[in-house]
DNA sequence: CTGGTGACTTATC
DNA sequence: AGATAAGCCACCA
């Protein structure tokens, strides 16, 4: 666990509800520009580990790309319950959902 | 050490 | 929206 794990985590664990985030700007936020694969990888591995809500992370698009086909359709399910559309496609309308990260400080 | 790979990003068409 | 290309970075065989 480094540093740049924690701080991610932390970042995410703070995404408010009917909100979402991109890889990028969570990497952006941790301090490291060109690590949003870092990200993923860190959503990929720590979230049975801290229980985190990855599925408000999504990627820059607004498009749910995930390797787990159960995952997609769990969080299509989740950021719906939220109040979030998601079309069938799962793209999400980041305009709208993006979470502005500036009006939160962690 | 080297090379392949990925829950990514930005740019361009 | 979909497809392609180049770039970045950690993990794994």
């Amino acid at each position: 666990m480094n540093e740049f794990t924690q701080l991610v985590v932390e970042i995410i664990i703070s995404i408010p509800e009917g909100k979402v985030a991109t890889y990028g700007q969570i990497a952006k936020l941790a301090g490291s520009p060109r690590g949003a694969r870092q990200v993923a990888r860190i959503l990929h591995t720590q979230t049975r580990k801290f229980n985190l809500p990855w599925y408000r992370v999504i990627n820059s698009q607004g498009k749910i790309v995930i390797k787990d086909p159960y995952g997609a359709d769990e969080q299509r399910a989740k950021l719906l319950s939220e109040g979030i559309e998601v079309s069938d496609s799962f793209i999400i309308d980041l305009k709208k959902y993006i979470w502005d990260c500036d009006t939160i400080s962690i």
